[in-house]
DNA sequence: CGGTCTAAGTTATATGCTATTACATTCGCG
DNA sequence: CGCGAATGTAATAGCATATAACTTAGACCG
């Protein structure tokens, strides 16, 4: 198992780490061109291999897009944990929701790539990718730090997630560039990130009153 | 001028509205597959012309699909003021956003395509898409029916905006369809519906209330 | 320690798409 | 009627995906 970033070592038959090298080559093109940027081709070449050498470790140019939108979203997972630990005055829901909108900004081609559709609605359910966009939701849902039902939970971190994916597509499209951009992105993102808060307060409430009167 | 979807006439030269016609057939084939079922030699092809052809009416597959993107635009800004139109109990918000959802799921292919970010990021300031995609988001502030000053509507229209393009692509990757179905995506865009109103009721409260203080 | 099986890589090649170049045809306008 | 611009065609270059058949290296087992 040599370092995955390297090329194959020249008079070696063998990589040594292909597959891994290959998902973060393809991680690095997609970083400005998204999806479109990666190419087998060009990869191989990069990794000083021949063009069919990929395909020993993927079956076609597709798998090889799910793999790097699931390493993609464990990436994703990665800097919402080290953002929510950081310690800070703000909410870990705020601090998710920045961490999110940088990422998207910054990494847009990747974050293209992650939100694509087509790889993410075809994962099957114990997938690898399946499971990294699961542990990414799970962490949006605890960044709400609310002792509510899952359901009510579920639902404020289904909104805010909506949300925020919006904005930052909105933003790469340049949206609040032009005449529009009377209120920032990262001010739409605290609108946001407050109205949900309100949202599961009031939610909370109102399912408490409820069983009161229930019981 | 012929008719935009039929094939080239045999015996005949010149198809007779062939820039037409392609846009027409590439929204056909985007309905399913997206951009990346658009395929220049396919449509031509379709047509009854010959490969280059295309070429004539469109520099690069780049340039047509921006031109699919704009007629794409158009269609969902004339859905939106048919839904805005009819009569109903429901609000011009709410009809919009319903429509919204509803074309986003049922023609997701075109709905990918129009947001895609490359595409429409690019476009120049006074270039069709870019008128296109103005009026669009001209209809959604209208939909808010409010009597307020242009920032306040602005930007509650991008929050709506950027919500609901969150819900539809989500629900397009199937998030509700799993165990985070605990709401409907027509309950979570009427959610974003109702905070959106609340919301600007509240900055127009708001705006006012300082406007009489500092007169 | 040697033989064999398999994983991983190579060369050669088929196929499909974009795009350009040079040539042909038709339309419209003076 | 004739000429130029617009539009279409044929031929071809170039690049990417993907497959087939062959090769090498390493692992495992007797």
């Amino acid at each position: 198992m040599r370092s995955q970033l390297a090329r194959k070592p020249e008079n070696t038959y063998h990589h040594g780490d292909l597959r891994d090298a290959l998902i973060k080559a393809a991680l690095r093109e997609a970083e400005q061109g998204g999806a479109e940027a990666i190419s087998i081709k060009a990869l191989a070449k990069q990794l000083g291999v021949s063009q069919p050498a990929p395909y020993r470790h993927f079956a076609d140019r597709d798998a090889l897009l799910t793999a790097v939108t699931a390493e993609a979203f464990r990436q994703l997972s990665a800097i919402f944990r080290a953002a929510m630990a950081k310690p800070s005055k703000q909410s870990k829901l705020s601090l998710l929701a920045q961490a999110m909108l940088d990422f998207g900004l910054r990494r847009n081609g990747i974050y293209r790539l992650m939100f694509a559709s087509r790889t993410v609605s075809c994962a099957a359910k114990g997938s690898e990718l399946h499971e990294a966009t699961r542990e990414t939701f799970a962490l949006v849902i605890e960044a709400l730090e609310a002792p509510a039902v899952d359901y009510l939970r579920e639902r404020q971190a289904l909104k805010i997630w909506a949300a925020l994916h919006g904005v930052v597509m909105l933003a790469e499209q340049g949206l609040f560039t032009g005449e529009a951009a009377h209120a920032t992105r990262e001010e739409l993102v605290e609108d946001f990130v407050n109205e949900t808060k309100a949202a599961l307060a009031a939610a909370i409430k109102d399912a408490r009153r409820r069983k009161k009167i229930g019981a």
